[in-house]
DNA sequence: AAACTACATTACTGAGTAGCGATACATCAA
DNA sequence: TTGATGTATCGCTACTCAGTAATGTAGTTT
């Protein structure tokens, strides 16, 4: 691990960022900001969430720094700011590919 | 990311993952395992946390595949399966290293 | 056998939060 | 100004889950 001293506060803090991609709603919305930025709105329609479920998931990201807010007339248009986010996912799917492998390993068996 | 396509089905199952990581407890427990295998009731005596509690989180991470059961007697030893949560944990650090350093950047203006 | 130990499970309570409808706020158009 | 549009916020309900005490279970000792 980094230079960190991983005090309970600390702790909580990594918990927090993992909580926050503890949901699929959210999970979902930086999938949609992956090709770029994107307004509210086409994030409603892109995912099928309600508008102020989109806005408070958004709000919550925003938060903790994984995105990063534009205005621009009536518009609000949200981007990733830090790619690592991705790369979270990336481990997590490795994870689960190792594991349905090992369930095909003892099925097998 | 991989191959795996991000059906609400998997985001869902990612999400779990990142659930589960969403615990200053489970994190906790996680780094006592660092060093290698460790019983139930060290665990318990290394962290604080309550026996049940304690259970209850190797539990869960053992659903999960996070870790891994040994039995021995009267005692029960936990143990990583994959070091591939700390590089998550990794990850995470370095995100809150570099906002707390746009933070200094911010108020250094 | 009984008594003890290490761990798991159960039942419960309290705190947090996802989702939704209604409403407020901000911006633009007429 | 008035009205329309895009987004944020509020109030609420239902649900999930961390933590705890009490009990259950498996293994050991005497």
């Amino acid at each position: 691990m980094g230079k960190l001293a991983l005090t309970p506060e600390v702790l909580q803090l990594i918990a927090d960022r993992f909580k926050a991609l503890a949901e699929p709603a959210r999970l979902q919305l930086l999938q949609c900001l992956r090709g770029g930025e994107m307004a509210v709105g086409e994030l409603v329609e892109q995912t099928g969430f309600g508008q102020a479920n989109v806005s408070k998931h958004l709000q919550h990201l925003h938060n903790l720094g994984f995105v990063r807010r534009r205005k621009d007339g009536l518009f609000v248009f949200y981007a990733i700011t830090d790619k690592s986010v991705f790369q979270l996912c990336d481990v997590m799917c490795g994870q689960l590919e190792a594991e349905s492998k090992a369930r095909h390993k003892l099925l097998a068996v």
